[in-house]
RNA sequence: GCCCCUGUGGCGGAAUGGUAGACGCGAACGACUCAAAAUCGUUUGUCGAAAGAUGUGCCCGUUCGAGUCGGGCCAGGGGCACCA
């Protein structure tokens, strides 16, 4: 065995093996029980990042420990491969999207395997690739025979930078999500999929996924956004026609004083036809901002109609209506009735207009008609000032409301969801071309399977803005499968997350003739871990439980839910490091400094790489500038603090730099990257070799001595670890390796130590695949140590023979005895009393009360 | 505004209501070396020479015993939001 261990050469070496030998293939036949291990797939932007090193590190040891318990393991690995980043590239370097994915595919694929995951790269795939998107146009015609998708005109949210459409999910604080620009509300012929269908069963279904995330269930509970209520009209006075009103709070009817309609309600538009002031009100209301800051701030508008309305519990009592700036047409019905007394917004508006405040639920005595403050009562109570409803509880008003609107035909129960149906038209490129064409005779017509895939062109330009599609030459040019005359080709292309939405089906099987075999879903369906970024709580999460209750309700597979675990770990940050430099002339004459004493010097990032340590202080190495560590924060292009995961293989090895993504940090928090901490990686790596050498130290010739503590460790060591790295617990299972090692190192030679290295050997495998074959091989183990079972261990040696119990003296811990396990409270009691140190707490005072725990302390009470 | 999460050494973090700080990083000292690196050893919450005292964001409470349970605050992070 040489001095060291060199990963530059044994890395490779190990991962040629496992590529030759098929090693990680997952057998489809295989009688072993099935395990399928998925990480969220990577969008092929060009380079592995480290919090890409870090999702499938996790996953990758799971996945390595499964097979070690005798598990099937399906672990796979494929590119989201459609997508914006492409379409820019070509745009700003003339290439074409496609040569540009399959090249960044390529080498992101060449930079996995030099990290050595154990991946069935026999499954592999790409989004982008018409053996994949074929059958996703397959999937999408049976939805829509399904009924489950459709078309329509709507108003959609477009981006126009990136000419777009947007998902409601992809629109942030009213930007888009990718390009950050305001979004505009544009009319278009869109499609759409039919995920309000299921809002109540993908609600109702978060409760069954114990193995999610609370966090990321209560993020998708709020995004589904039930609320239970009345659906009421409300008569205009005078004619037969009504407002409908959509609200949580029917018992507050009896304190309603107003009611307000949407800036672009039906009948807000008729009637300001012939009112330029309201046309003027309701121009003013769409300029208003939809940021969060400028919602917090937007006075209540409203503007009188000068219409009234019967208040549907007493005919005789007439409201006003009012178009208000803060009621939208998009939620309920867009028209709310007002009840100032009991909901804030409505009370700013009834203070301002100077409407009625009725209070009509109160708790105690504070009944009084009139309504003091500015602040609504929201809370519960009984109902007060409320006709026959006086003295109900709220929850009986409620229902007692919408009994009778019910009985006497104005109203019924109804609920809502802030959940919209899924916009998945895009006006772009590169994406899956949407399987339908238009004909004016026949309208819109289904692609027939038979003619998918439809492919994407090749001969596109993008140097004019907009969607390529839409001008080529001949692609749009087809004949009606109907009626054969002459019709055009959709050119909108589904949304990205379409793709990522059954990803994890293909992965089981893929035949070339449909997307999946249903004996494929049965094997390996559902994914049992699913490791991915908290950035997906919604959108990809979302979508991807609803095309599998999709295809479950149009009979194409048998489960309901696509991922039993969920696993959102946290990112890799690392210090931002800063100097302040004297700007140059340069710069003085580009922004205007030359005459300004402010303005002495520019603050610039500075990369890891530019930067040298010594001691707590930090250089730039270029000018030798004292460097400012900044907060450790993500890793950003930006902020200059992100460090390249192909460096750090190169230089200390793929097992270091696994072995520092496991470690410290427990994985849903935050890892903080470090220099010192990869280099402490690199050395115990090497610390792991030179015991490895040391198996054959103390082995044959010294049988009889046996080491029963360091027995004992082992054996305790092995079932601890197998119970954090199934929690997950990276960080505990790397802490009890090193405890392990700390602890085989200090033990003297004997056929127990060398049994003990043996063992370790198995339980960093998963860890430190590479080091663990080189150190097989060289032990002469059978096969490779990827093939090799997780070891044994023994009940019984979990427990110590010896234990050390705490002495407290009211409560204070005031020394420790080491007595044998299992030894009686009275026993314990007395060696308690013998104790110097107990004596001299106790001050002479007699013992009341003596709490006794067996094995672990006595608690003396004076 | 509503909902959720997190507060423990210089740092990352351990701890079924039962010895707080496992393990790692960093630091200090020592050994080896002509020297350095590597390696090995010792120490490392705070105050104190020691005995000891004190200590898990703050305040109350439950308990023989609280980092852990309950109530009330404070701070940081995240999600949702004119949602009727």
């Amino acid at each position: 065995m040489s001095e060291r261990f060199d990963p530059s050469v044994a890395d490779g070496r190990w991962q040629r093996v496992w590529d030759e030998r098929q090693t990680f293939r997952a057998d489809d036949a295989s009688e072993k029980p099935r395990s399928f291990v998925l990480e969220m797939f990577p969008y092929p932007s060009g380079r592995i990042h480290i919090g890409h090193v870090r999702n499938y590190t996790m996953g990758d040891v799971l996945a390595r420990y499964k097979r070690m318990q005798g598990f099937e393991v399906l672990h796979p690995m494929g590119w989201d491969a459609f997508g914006m980043p492409a379409e820019n590239a070509a745009m700003e370097k003339g290439v074409h999207p496609g040569g540009w994915t399959r090249e960044n595919i390529a080498n992101m694929k060449a930079q996995l395997k030099r990290l050595g995951f154990a991946l069935d790269w026999s499954r592999e795939l790409a989004t982008c690739e018409p053996e994949y998107y074929g059958h996703e146009q397959a999937l999408f015609l049976d939805l829509y025979a399904g009924g489950l998708v459709y078309r329509k005109e709507s108003a959609v949210n477009w981006d126009p930078v990136d000419m777009t459409v947007l998902a409601n999910e992809q629109v942030i604080d009213g930007r888009g999500w990718r390009s950050g620009a305001l979004v505009e509300k544009r009319k278009l012929n869109q499609w759409f999929l039919k995920i309000t269908d299921f809002a109540e069963e993908l609600l109702d279904g978060l409760s069954t996924l114990d193995g999610w995330p609370e966090k990321v269930r209560t993020m998708q509970e709020n995004w589904i956004g039930k609320s239970q209520g009345l659906r009421c009209t409300f008569k205009l006075a005078g004619t037969q026609d009504g407002i409908a009103v959509f609200t949580t709070r029917p018992d507050t009817l009896f304190g309603a004083s107003f009611l307000a309609i949407a800036a672009d309600h039906p009948l807000s538009a008729s009637m300001a036809k012939n009112a330029p002031k309201l046309q003027d009100f309701i121009a003013e209301c769409k300029r208003g901002g939809t940021t969060a800051a400028e919602l917090e701030t937007a006075e209540k508008l409203g503007f009188n109609t000068g219409l009234s309305v019967e208040h549907p519990l007493d005919p005789d009592w007439h409201l006003p209506v009012y178009v208000a700036n803060f009621v939208l047409m998009d939620y309920g019905t867009g028209a709310v009735f007002g009840c100032p007394a009991h909901d804030q917004r409505d009370l700013d508006f009834a203070r301002k207009y100077d409407l009625p405040v009725r209070r009509v639920v109160a708790e105690g005595e504070n009944e009084d008609a009139d309504f003091d403050g500015n602040e609504a009562y929201t809370g519960p109570g009984k109902l007060v000032n409320s006709s026959w409803m006086t003295g109900m509880s709220v929850p009986e008003a409620k229902a007692a409301v919408i009994a009778k609107a019910a009985h006497e035909g104005w109203g019924e129960a109804e609920t809502q969801y802030r959940l919209r149906d899924w916009g998945v038209s895009r006006q772009r490129y590169w994406g899956t071309p949407i399987p339908f064409i238009h004909c004016a005779t026949c309208g819109v017509v289904p692609v027939p399977k038979a003619d998918l895939p439809v492919v994407l062109p090749e001969d596109v330009d993008f140097q004019q803005p907009g969607n390529p599609l839409l001008r080529h030459a001949t692609w749009k040019h087809v004949t009606c499968p109907s009626c054969g005359g002459k019709a055009e080709r959709e050119t909108d292309t589904l949304d990205t997350f379409v793709n990522s939405s059954w990803y994890f089906l293909r992965f089981a099987s893929q035949p070339a003739d449909k997307p999946f075999d249903e004996a494929g879903i049965a094997r390996w369906l559902p994914v049992e871990q699913y490791i991915g970024g908290i950035e997906h709580a919604i959108l990809h999460l979302l979508y991807a439980r609803f095309w599998t209750r999709a295809l479950e309700r149009i009979g194409k597979i048998g489960i309901k839910e696509p991922f039993a675990s969920l696993f959102t770990q946290g990112m890799v940050t690392h210090e931002t490091y800063t100097v302040s430099r004297p700007p140059t002339q340069e710069e003085k004459v580009r922004f205007g400094w030359l005459d300004e004493a402010a303005h002495e010097s520019v603050t610039e990032f500075r990369s890891p790489g530019e930067v040298e340590r010594r001691g707590g202080e930090a250089f730039d190495k270029a000018t030798g500038l004292k460097v400012r560590i900044g907060r450790v924060i993500k890793m950003s292009k930006s902020k200059k603090n992100v460090v390249d995961p192909d460096e750090i293989v190169a230089n200390y090895g793929a097992d270091a730099i696994r072995w520092f993504m496991l470690s410290d940090s427990p994985p849903e928090r935050d890892l903080p990257w470090s220099e010192a901490g990869i280099e402490g990686c690199a050395r115990f790596v090497q610390r792991l070799w030179r015991l490895f050498g040391q198996v054959g130290a103390g082995g044959a010739g010294a049988d009889a001595q046996n080491d029963a503590a360091l027995e004992r460790k082992v054996h305790q060591t092995v079932a601890a670890m197998a119970a954090d790295i199934e929690a997950l617990s990276f960080n505990k299972a790397v802490a009890r390796i090193y405890e392990l090692t700390g602890a085989i190192e200090k033990a003297p030679l004997s056929s127990t130590r060398s049994d003990a290295i043996r063992k370790l050997l198995l339980l960093v495998s998963p860890m430190m695949p590479h080091l663990a074959e080189e150190v097989w091989a060289q032990m002469a183990g059978e096969g490779l140590v990827s093939d090799a079972p997780w070891p044994a261990y023994d009940p019984a040696m979990l427990v110590e023979d010896e234990v050390t119990v705490a002495i407290q003296v009211m409560g204070k811990l005031r020394d420790t005895i080491t007595v044998a396990k299992g030894t009686g409270k009275d026993d314990l009691e007395a060696l308690a009393l013998a104790s110097d140190k107990v004596q001299r707490a106790l001050e002479g005072k007699p013992v009341k009360k003596v709490i006794v725990v067996p094995d672990r302390l006595v608690n003396l009470v004076a």
